[in-house]
DNA sequence: ATACCACCTGGAAATTATTACCATTAAGTT
DNA sequence: AACTTAATGGTAATAATTTCCAGGTGGTAT
């Protein structure tokens, strides 16, 4: 396992070079919250938590800022959204090659349990490729019930 | 290939369980509402969509009911929710073993192509069961871009 | 059957996430 | 420094989903 250690200047550039692209600007804010949202942890955030984050930083910033920047981030394939159904769209950092992590989602506590599988990753772009399709990130999701709640269940007679 | 027919009793079969189980009430609404959304196609579908359905049965139904229900047969596992990011929640009838789909997302076009992988799905659950975890169903999202788009993407310079 | 209780329904109001709008400010270019 | 264009913050607008409640209905015990 080797421990590939990204400089964080590498999803900068990503970012700056989507930016001269398209003519947009490189901002105070933006920057702020790249920051923010990039070097420092907090899996699945919420808008309203990085708002708040960088409310800290940045007092005046917008909660419309938010929503756009990290629309942008997901535009030039830097964050990836995700929904697990309870109404707030969460973001987070898309993983480069061999860091990429996937979801095993309780739907009886709803615990989020990460994991991550080479196999899986390799079968999905094998799918990809042959249906010439590229892939640049993937979601996956497994729905079920965790160990603890498993032991709950047996109580009541429940087969799916 | 074998075709594996269900016959549809299957799935009410899981309800009636259900209801059963939870003290819950089995109505005419329920009723309506099932067969709308499992017994008529309708990929993805849309809480506005089933609604529009529905009222065509029956003209009296509330948009609450519909939402209800449809958080109803998710509980039970039968349905499955979505959400591709237009801010609009979609459901599909769960799978059962075999005719299980994932989806290729084109960020390009917005294109969905479905598939399936026997492989991917042995590895999922390989996974889960390392964490002492039991799926009920699964999310694969690949996200890239099609055929076509590839194409048109040639022109501009751009590499994630 | 009847009565009863708990659950369900429809309608609409309330809530909440997200987007649109706009006047002002700031970036980047000439 | 002047100018052009995009970005920002605040807020209003929008749209999806949830909540509330009065009245209706299903299922069970009697």
């Amino acid at each position: 396992m080797i421990p590939k250690v990204r400089p964080k200047s590498e999803r900068k550039k990503v970012l700056e070079l989507y930016l001269a692209k398209k003519h947009l600007k490189s901002t105070k804010q933006r920057d702020i919250i790249f920051d923010e949202f990039f070097n420092h942890p907090g899996q699945h955030i919420t808008v309203e938590e990085l708002y708040e984050k960088v409310k800290k930083q940045y007092p005046k910033i917008g909660y419309a800022t938010i929503y756009r920047t990290l629309k942008l981030f997901k535009e030039c394939g830097l964050a990836f959204e995700r929904n697990f159904g309870d109404g707030k769209t969460r973001y987070e950092p898309v993983k480069f090659e061999g860091e990429h992590h996937d979801h095993m989602i309780c739907v009886g506590c709803g615990r989020i349990i990460e994991f991550e599988n080479q196999r899986i990753e390799y079968y999905s772009r094998e799918v990809a490729r042959l249906n010439g399709f590229e892939v640049l990130n993937h979601k996956l999701e497994l729905y079920g019930y965790c160990g603890s709640c498993r032991e709950k269940k047996k109580e009541g007679a429940n087969n799916l």
